[in-house]
DNA sequence: ACCTGAACACCGTTCAAGT
DNA sequence: ACCTGAACACCGTTCAAGT
């Protein structure tokens, strides 16, 4: 039922996940969905779950905090990443409860083995999550023909000097942005 | 027409914000909405630009490069709190061509006064730009009846050892955390 | 220019009734 | 225990036709 839905979540997307769908996908009627789950958004609840638990599988290597901090962050990027509209689901349906604690959890903890002190510890906790699936939920969020590279169509950049300057010099790529702002956090939290 | 649909958006909220409610609250029939506006996503984005717009109109006063780039983060916090699912408006239909690019420059711009290179400057931008999303969006999703304060109902904490430390300890309130996040990234700007 | 009437193709959810 | 049939109350969007 739950992979079902993933599926057809990668596949079509949250939109066109419906339960209509999801229960002809499983040669099923539409009332037969709700024998299984309460309703959708209990649904997607448990997939926005699915997705967190991923990057909670991911293993930790022995590094340093602060490598160990921007891995767990990235393995949710990539967990997030992985399914179509990772981002909105998790931010929009993942609940207290479940791994999302589990994850903060993790964290919270990598943070204070290297003695920063709890409050600093949680800060640093929320704004990686924030942080995070902000970035992912902007990454997924041009969704059809965006141009994949280079300068795409004129979009009016009168009065905005700076952006203009950027545009010139290259838009850096996603990957490396998503670290560089990983790394302003982080190195917030240990220089403290 | 905007107008009607924003203070729809803050009544309602984004689930209920239906072209046949506006059309209702207009006096006037669902098919008319269709001749001001191309689609309801074009509405949304709309609403989102105005949004966006009002954390622009905020005025900068003297002060340090981080506070000045926190204080644009803020206003954009307070934007989006000020209307009901602000974030999610912002997070899923801000479109370029608009005031989103604007407020770019502008965080772009206050760091480079600063002699903060660009693609430095331009990672701290999108890294203040996604975390305050990504924060403001967690904070508005707890919707209906969440225990305002206090350690509310139980939840299970069995294995998450930190949290419970810091559910101990005493949740700091939101907005000292924002502000805690904000000034992790800032200070990062202008160390390096 | 601005709106109505009326339809089309969808939704999520409920619930008796079947097996 | 698990599903069907059939309905209910909604959606967004289109488009001829009216004024």
């Amino acid at each position: 039922m739950i992979d079902a839905a993933m599926t057809l979540l990668d596949e079509a997307g949250l939109d066109e996940l419906t339960t209509r769908k999801l229960a002809e996908r499983l040669g099923l009627r539409v009332g037969a969905i709700y024998w299984h789950v309460k309703n959708k958004d209990e649904l997607l609840a448990e997939l926005a779950d699915r997705i967190v638990g991923e990057a909670l599988a991911e293993p930790l290597p022995d590094m340093s905090t602060t490598d160990q901090l921007e891995t767990t962050a990235m393995a949710l990027r990539r967990a997030m990443l992985d399914h179509r509209d990772g981002a909105r689901l998790v931010a929009g349906y993942a609940v207290p409860g479940s791994n999302s604690l589990a994850l903060a959890d993790r964290l919270i903890g990598i943070a204070r083995t290297a003695e920063v002190p709890l409050p600093l510890a949680a800060h640093a906790c929320d704004a990686l999550l924030s942080y995070t699936t902000g970035f992912v939920l902007q990454e997924q969020q041009q969704p059809p023909g965006a141009t994949a590279s280079g300068a795409d169509e004129a979009l009016e950049l009168s009065g905005l000097p700076h952006l203009a300057e950027l545009l010139a010099a290259g838009i850096p790529d996603r990957e490396t942005a998503f670290s560089a702002g990983l790394r302003l956090i982080t190195a917030g939290v240990i220089a403290k």
